[in-house]
DNA sequence: AAAATAATTTAGGATAAGCTAAATATTATT
DNA sequence: AATAATATTTAGCTTATCCTAAATTATTTT
């Protein structure tokens, strides 16, 4: 019979679907460091997911899941709670830009379909959250969005930042005290090969800032 | 130690905080009819209120219990959430105001101290909820409202009403249909001793209505 | 190909919150 | 005061989710 979805399984799925974006096979470990939790809980939870009717992902032992058509239906769904809560929180009710991920991890599991539609007509049905994360449709498609990445970047080039990845908020902080925000053009002015580290000019900021690749892997950007 | 407050134990502490405004003691029975759990359950849980550091609530077996004042001050927390939110969905997000209780009922464990703060700032401090239900201040002191309970109103006098009790939505939408929402004015037209019926007249409204006592005792209303 | 290392799974427990059925206590009725 | 009806508690189970420790499987190194 059809699952009971928990707020647990949700969190995996929602989990799994994110790794998944990297490489389509998510593996335990993965699934453990990223909800926080031990390799022999996400073991049991998996297991479950493959079991119930319609199975929520494909397993195999010993090397990993990916996400059942059902699966993925349930992680959008998440996805697009979500992201509209965070945008909501953001734009609605004067929450931080770094604060706004926690709340949302919690009220995501609880709110209606009902609140979800209000929230969407308050905001206007935007296409991306705060962080230029894209938010699944109505019907959960998702909308393209740049997938380059700013540690691709070399001396020269200039971009437009889309979207930085939202788990860390002391990231997120240290990323909005020096104005990098969706939204803000950049220009590359030097490149180190050793450490990848990438020196680049803020559009509107006097001075300029050295990032490294532990930093510009978690930015996206639409080259210009 | 002090007791994590699970979901379970904020719900138990508010209906225990509603069930002693009628008699300070609330029974097993009481608690388990309100909140549809078995009677053995309520046991249970009630025990271990009692067994946490501070104590949650004061327990006599076989008569009941009583919130503790650390009890009551969780109790007020969990209730000025509900009756925030409650507030929040139909005022700001157009919620019916028979839908919000049951959204109220499962983002009140969920949200934070922030999110409170900010629905209150936006709503400009609320002292009661679309119900007409008194909405506890920043220091969990409740505004004084009205006791007067329409079943004790006899023929000629003239109310206005303040509060409906909101735990049945369809009881809300039936009154909601006839007019009867707070802050609506009404007159006693007629009374019927054997089933304790009230003919009454709403303002605004050409016909008048007839209400039995299963109504009139969930209705709170100031004389004029 | 064997040994070492790493990843994964199994087994057994813990905690939270509910349930049923049986036992016990309280209150009401005769 | 005894009996009956009600209310409450106890005991034992269930489900969900997590844990630790031990066992197993897969991968990498020598
Ligand atoms: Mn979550
Ligand atoms: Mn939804
Ligand atoms: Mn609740
Ligand atoms: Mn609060």
């Amino acid at each position: 019979m059809r699952a009971t979805l928990t707020h647990a399984i949700e969190d995996y799925l929602k989990i799994i679907y994110d790794l998944s974006v990297i490489d389509a096979w998510v593996s335990t470990s993965q699934i453990a460091k990223a909800l926080e939790v031990k390799p022999a809980s996400v073991t049991g939870m998996i297991q479950k997911l493959a079991a119930v009717t319609p199975p929520l992902v494909e397993y195999r032992k010993h090397y990993g899941v990916i996400l059942t058509p059902e699966g993925e239906r349930v992680a959008l769904e998440i996805i697009r709670h979500h992201r509209l809560l965070e945008t909501f929180l953001h734009e609605t009710l004067g929450f931080d830009w770094d604060a706004v991920h926690a709340e949302a991890d919690r009220l995501e599991h609880v709110i209606s379909e009902e609140f979800e539609e209000r929230i969407a007509q308050v905001l206007g049905d935007p296409t991306h959250d705060p962080h230029g994360d894209p938010i699944p449709d109505r019907d959960l498609q998702m909308p393209v969005h740049a997938t380059t990445c700013l540690s691709e970047l070399r001396v020269g080039q200039q971009a437009r930042i889309e979207r930085v990845r939202n788990d860390n908020c002391e990231l997120l902080r240290y990323l909005s005290e020096r104005g990098l925000l969706p939204g803000v053009e950049i220009s590359i002015l030097d490149y180190s090969p050793f450490d990848d580290n990438l020196y680049l000019q803020v559009q509107g900021r006097p001075e300029s800032i050295v990032l490294g690749p532990r930093i510009t892997g978690q930015i996206f950007v639409e080259l210009k």
